[in-house]
DNA sequence: TCTAGAAAGGTCAAATAAAGTCAGTGTAAG
DNA sequence: CTTACACTGACTTTATTTGACCTTTCTAGA
């Protein structure tokens, strides 16, 4: 064991418990570890997805940097279940609008939230042939959850 | 790591808080930030778009200025206008995030709606082919404002 | 009045500074 | 010996920054 990838992850993990967020540079990390940068890449698509309890942002240019989003899991894992378990690759309206509601109910959305869901997912919104519609509206929704988990 | 496109853009918001009309010198703000004056038009360019709520005027010669004016939307029928005049049938995820951006720096959207808008339109939500990406993202924002239109 | 600076700001392409992608190679556990 | 995981490098995409050159406006002197 103790790869490279394995010590790259260990070494952001630490830093994600002193805080939720830490922002680091590709070329720096690879530096300090000796790597190729696309390295980096690397164990941010393994380690660090949503699956995992993280999400990744990054800028490219001047300024560019990773960022890397601890995700808060307390009630968090009901979302997590429901994106990655519940929510499949393809979903109906009616399926989609019975999550919304759902988490209307449980009061993890407010009601102006559930209203801007529906809107994104509704049929005259996402105005494709089926069975592309469906994919997108699972897309769309996942999408939105990994958001609402995010800035919570 | 922080910019300095970012920082400009900082300073000038903060001004902008005080007053909704601020008037500046192109080479006294480069000389202040240490860059080139055009890095001034860039962020312009980049920062104070309509989309974004901003007007940009600015005249030459001897005692020429830049001046930059923050619109306001304290109008109700100003986000009626938006969705039916300014938003067009195409929106390139720039655009999107500049009438996002504007809609919560306004305070007529919270962050996590704010955040929920965004996922919705980003580009890696929406994996289709241009044209039709663009069409889709255009729709989308307009559906979702119109959502909080008729909820509030 | 006319005209030549001087004093602004504008434009655009090139340079620079990041990060992302992907196909292919290496490696180690079973 | 094969398969999954780790790793790399060449190429791509995006964002920022600069500098050379252009246009507009003002002002002072002829």
């Amino acid at each position: 064991m103790a790869n490279l990838a394995d010590d790259i992850e260990q070494y952001l993990k630490e830093h994600l418990q002193q805080s939720p967020v830490i922002e680091v540079q590709r070329a720096m990390l690879a530096a300090r570890f000796g790597c190729a940068p696309s390295q980096i890449n690397y164990v941010m698509a393994t380690r660090f997805t949503p699956e995992h309890g993280y999400l990744v942002e990054s800028r490219r240019g001047g300024g560019g940097y990773i960022r890397i989003i601890r995700l808060n899991m307390e009630r968090g894992d009901a979302l997590h279940e429901l994106v990655y378990h519940e929510i499949g690759d393809q979903l109906s309206q009616e399926e989609a609008f019975g999550y919304i509601s759902r988490l209307r109910e449980q009061k993890i959305i407010s009601d102006r939230e559930a209203a801007l869901m529906q809107a994104a997912v509704h049929r005259e919104t996402i105005r494709l042939e089926l069975p592309a519609r469906d994919f997108l509206r699972a897309h769309l929704l996942r999408s939105m959850i990994l958001a609402i988990l995010r800035s919570s």
